[in-house]
This record gives C-alpha cells, structure tokens and sequence, in this order.
DNA sequence: CGGAGTGGAGAC
DNA sequence: GTCTCCACTCCG
C-alpha cells in the first residue's frame, strides 16, 4: 500500500498524519494529507481539524500538508491586494492593530517591494539566552535536572549552556521541514561574525558525524529500556 | 417507502431507473439511483452500467443520476490546458477527429472567450424540417401513419408538419432535465424574429393548459385501453 | 448506509 | 499555473 503513517509534531500528542498517493484518475500521482485525532476520527482539510482542536489550539502557524509550524504563514497575508485589505499592520506581534497607511507611490511599486526577500518575522539568532536561569522545577519545587548531551554534539556560540543547545535543537525539530544538521561553516569563522554566518534554520550546535556504532549503541540502550519496563510491569501484575 | 421508478429517456427502452432515498445515518435524505436491465439486473454505478451495455452504447454524454443525455458533458473536456489537449475538434458530432490548431492570438484571449457563454453546440432552431419527406415504413413498404396531435397543441414555425412537431416534442423529452413547457412568447412575436424569441430549450409548440378534464379524458382512455389488452390476452389464452 | 478515493470549483 | 477542500461516486 501507498501509505505512510507517523507521529506529528506540530499537534499535540496522540495525532497520527497519514500520507496516501492517489493512484488513478486525473490526479494520479498526487498525495493526500489525512490525520487521525488521539479518539480515531479522521481529519481531511485543516478547517475541519481547526473545527475538532477548537479555541484550544492556535493553527495559524500549522501548515496541514507537512504536519509542522511554518512560521512563513505569514506570507500568505501579505500577497493580498493592499488596495483591499484593511489598514492593519503586517507584523506578527501586533497583529490586528489599526494603522495609518500612508501611500505616495505607485501602489505596484509598493506591492513589488512587499514581495521581494524574506517574510518571516526577524528571529533573535540567540534567542535561547533570554531563557537562562528559569528552570522548570518538580512538585516539590526541585530543579529538574537538564539532559546530558554526547560528547560529540558541540554548542556554537556566545556561553551557551546545555539547556540552551537543547532549546535550540529541540526548536529546530519542531520548526524545519528540511533536515536538521546543525551548523555547517567552521566555529571560528562563526564567531568572528555570527550575524553574517550563523544558519538561522539550525541549531546552534556544529555539524557531527553518527556513525554505526553510533546507531548500535543507541538500539542497545533502547532494548535494555524496553527490558526494564517489561521488567517492571511484570512486577506490578 | 420512498422509491421512484421511471423509464429513462437517455437509455434504450426496457431500461428502469429508481430512486432511493436514504433514511437514517450520515446521509440521510441523500438518494441512490439504480438501473434494471430489460433483463431485470439490478446496476448500481456507471461502470457497471457500461460493462452491460459495452460499445454498443454511448455513455460518455449520458449523466447517471438524472437519467438523461447531458450534452454539457463536453465542457469539461473544454477546461483543460489546450497546450496539453491534442488537437481535436471540440464539437460532438465529430468528436475526436484529429484536425489541425492554429493559434494567431495570445493563448490568454483564447481561453477567455472560450469560458464566456453556453458550452453547447450550437442547434439549429427548425432542425427537425431537415426530416420532412422522410417516413418510418413497415415491412410491407407501406409509410407508417403519425399520430394526430389534439387540437390544443399548437406548432409554432414555418410550415411544421404534424410530425415535425412530434420530432421536437420528443426532442425535448428526452433531452432537457427542466420541464417541457413548449415556447413562453406570443406567436406573432416569434414569428416577427424567431432567432431572438425562440427558446431552444422547448419544443415547437405554443404553452397550453392542461385541464382536469383533459386528465380525466386520458385516465378513461387508459383504462378503456388496458381492458382491452386484457380481452385480447384472455382469447389468445 | 459508510467511507476510501477521486473530481473539480474556487482560492491563491 | 497549483493547491485546498469538500461533494460525490461506487462498491463493500
């Protein structure tokens, strides 16, 4: 079969994204999206999903066809005939604030320049910095203790710590729809000039090699995880 | 229970349609049409449909659900990239003879035109006077007599025989999916200018009343009809 | 009658 | 042009 299903990262737990070829007809060759909500209905179109997931989840930013946030939602809004649309300002932050529009040239003009470059909202390169010293804290108001990270993933940039390259990562996971590789020009040229050769689609973390053995080593502690479960429940029944 | 069944002026005779409509669940209220054979099979979908009639049918025209030759059916063959299209002719009768394209005007203007307006082809408004002359006969050569109209039915056109005005009444039965009214104007405004004031839509006969009488009239002569067709099936017995 | 699968109008 | 979304078909 055609299918292929997998987890979403874009929606809360317990959503399952399905990805079906159509296999005859005109439109032979083109896939269709579906999802499965965590209690099994089936979701065909993102007005239908954002009819089920209700007030509860913003959907704004989810792009139905990858599964992911794509923060270039924006961009949509900004191809509208500005002659039509009201005079809001075209900024994520302040979204649907009056504004004063003031227009004293060819309204092409304006449109071309609207078009040109990049429209997502500027992201601070460092932004994880601005989390430092705020923890999350168990019932007993204990620190939670941060993830080890291998020896072999390498943070790139100005005192980071370890919670702030697994912020990094962790955003990326959530946010690419290309692969997450990390950076990809040398550290010492990154940190003569970050704000010119920082990657701001990856995380903060150097490029790194996963071997075999790697994976091996990794499928190990899986089993034994998964041992000690069977383990423990085997005591509970 | 809530079943139509009818004969179908888009098939060959002996062919049965029916109506169900559905009275519970999701889709409630929605209908399914079916078919019956002369030969009493039941076909649920067009597909089934042509594999019983095979080529000795054309289905491509004919719409499944109303029972009836769409002629519109071309248009979307019509909506198609005519980059893509081969260079066939877009018009019934000779439907899919390769004949030669040339395009001496942006592709644009083209396309424009050709969404304005009915998609049909064009029909002639005294198409049926082409058959004057000609007659259906019996074997034995000799020509089969017309009906006779009643005298309320009155031909609109030039010199329209009995039969002409058959021809177009039967026309429209089978071919229009609204009902067959016979022409709105008065008959001297059409015959001032028949291609403004003739809808082609309806046959060549002034709107009439059809009054209880005439209906009681009809019921007598069915009965008187069937009685006798029961005479006639007693003596052969 | 349900639902997978496709068609196609409308949005972009 | 391409893509989205939902109505519809067809068969279980």
């Amino acid at each position: 079969m055609d299918k292929r299903k997998s987890d979403v990262s874009g929606l809360p737990t317990g959503w399952i994204r399905e990805e079906v070829v159509r296999k005859s007809g005109l439109s032979a060759g083109k896939t269709d999206v579906y999802y499965y909500s965590p209690d099994g209905r089936k979701i065909r179109s993102k007005p239908m999903l954002a009819r089920i997931l209700g007030d509860s989840f913003d959907l704004s930013a989810f792009d139905f066809r990858s599964g992911r946030i794509i923060s270039s939602a924006l961009r949509k809004r900004m191809r509208h005939d500005s002659s039509l649309v009201l005079p809001i300002r075209q900024t994520a932050s302040i979204f649907k604030q009056p504004v004063t529009v003031i227009r004293n040239r060819p309204e092409s003009k304006t449109k071309t320049d609207i078009k040109h470059g990049n429209q997502d909202q500027p992201k601070q390169l460092f932004w994880e910095k601005r989390l430092q010293g705020l923890h999350a804290r168990d019932v007993m108001e204990d620190v939670i203790q941060s993830l080890e990270l291998p020896r072999n993933v390498q943070g790139i940039g100005p005192d980071l710590t370890t919670e702030n390259i697994l912020q990094s990562i962790s955003a990326a996971l959530h946010l690419n729809s290309t692969p997450v590789l990390g950076q990809n020009a040398n550290k010492s040229t990154l940190q003569k000039n970050p704000g010119v050769h920082i990657d701001a689609n990856q995380p903060h973390i150097q490029q790194l090699m996963v071997s075999d053995e790697d994976i091996r080593r990794q499928e190990l502690r899986v089993q034994e995880a998964r041992r000690r479960l069977q383990e423990a429940m085997k005591q509970a029944a």
